[in-house]
DNA sequence: TATATTTTTTAGGCAAATCTAAAAATATTT
DNA sequence: AAATATTTTTAGATTTGCCTAAAAAATATA
């Protein structure tokens, strides 16, 4: 398998998780940040590796081998990420660059020994549970900040977004994984919200919210 | 730098250890398992990037900038092998495969606090030295097996060869770094040698001697 | 429903890294 | 020194992954 090809299994395995209906040619071109031309090209051979359900003009869904890799993609990525963080002493808004490199390393072995040694992590430094090694992976009640009720308190337990400009605000506002929170009030008009984090008050905007998960 | 163009280097800079005078086309072509052809045309490249002194059919050398990032490359492959053993458990024929596949990940953060996380060794686990972050290497004075005299004691500190059969003999005869050995009897016809390892007579040949360094 | 817009695919091309086959330069042997 | 052998380079082709531009299909709009 090489590189291109598992970027392209892991974008259509995110996407589908969205667009379960069947994943756009144009979504795939803009995540890998590449043309629709390239995307049909490469498309044609995932499809004649029987990795993925390819009909013309139809947009595209994983096969169980497809998703399997992409999994196995998707693991390798998040134990690569907790490594960092717990090892290396890298903050969680350093280590996605270098994941995508380290995620198409070829060596069962190599990750399985990985795995044991960061003693079987459960969740990424972002909250995204880890894909055991037969692609089995824990699904988590998890809701967004914007969905949450107002006088509710909730605790931070994931990002949607995991752009460094994202973490890089939480840092700075003092939002962790972990960190209890409590809804305050809420904007009707543009749905900006006014949370308390770490006795303090925050206004944070729709977008915010909208990226934040918590239960 | 790409991955072929990083190969190269590293390979050059092995080679112009055993050849100060200029290394050779057909030798970089056997160590990459690839054409002369395809050998011409990268140093063309090499030498447009100044990594590389060319002028064809003269055989090439590395520039000052050339063999900086050759030591990067060997320094990232050797820290990835201690990785692999210290942390993970990996056996020391089992690692240059893929510390061959992590020595090309870029970030120079992720190998400079993986050298903290080791402890700065000094030597990977066939006992080759590990350049520092600016380049500089420690050189240690050892010999082959084949040049120590009968009736010596000696210490195992590294190898020449490091394949897998020839590691995988090693191990089958309980030698690895540090194993104390003597040489018992040298046979003139042919090179083999008689030693003591472990409290047991040994008979090794030549072609084992001048693979096994010791002190 | 016919027209316009958007999405997707095809056709043809490019750059990197490789190859084979043949030519040129260097080295070795007689 | 000439002939032979070896090494290295050139010329031209191939594969992978990408591109642009244009055509085809699907979707939205009037």
């Amino acid at each position: 398998m090489t590189t291109s090809e598992e970027n392209y299994l892991k974008v259509i395995y995110h996407l589908s998780n969205l667009t379960p209906k069947g994943v756009n040619t144009n979504a795939i071109a803009a995540m890998l940040d590449t043309k629709a031309s390239s995307v049909t090209d490469m498309l044609k051979k995932l499809s004649e590796k029987d990795w993925i359900h390819y009909q013309k003009y139809q947009g595209v869904s994983l096969t169980d081998k497809g998703k399997f890799n992409a999994k196995i993609i998707v693991r390798k990525h998040r134990l690569w990420e907790v490594f960092l963080v717990e090892k290396l002493g890298f903050a969680w808004d350093e280590v996605h660059e270098v994941a995508e490199e380290l995620e198409h390393i070829q060596s069962e072995k190599l990750i399985n020994q990985l795995d044991q040694f960061l003693n079987f992590p459960s969740f990424d430094p972002h909250g995204d549970p880890i894909p055991n090694a037969k692609g089995e992976i824990i699904k988590i009640e998890k809701q967004l900040v914007s969905e949450i009720e107002v006088g509710k308190t909730m605790t931070c337990v994931g990002v949607k977004d995991t752009s460094v400009d994202f973490l890089q605000y939480l840092n700075k506002q003092n939002i962790s994984l972990g960190t209890k929170m409590k809804v305050l009030e809420k904007e009707p008009f543009d749905g900006t919200l006014k949370i308390e984090v770490n006795s303090n008050v925050l206004v944070i905007s729709d977008k915010i919210a909208n990226n934040l998960y918590v239960k």
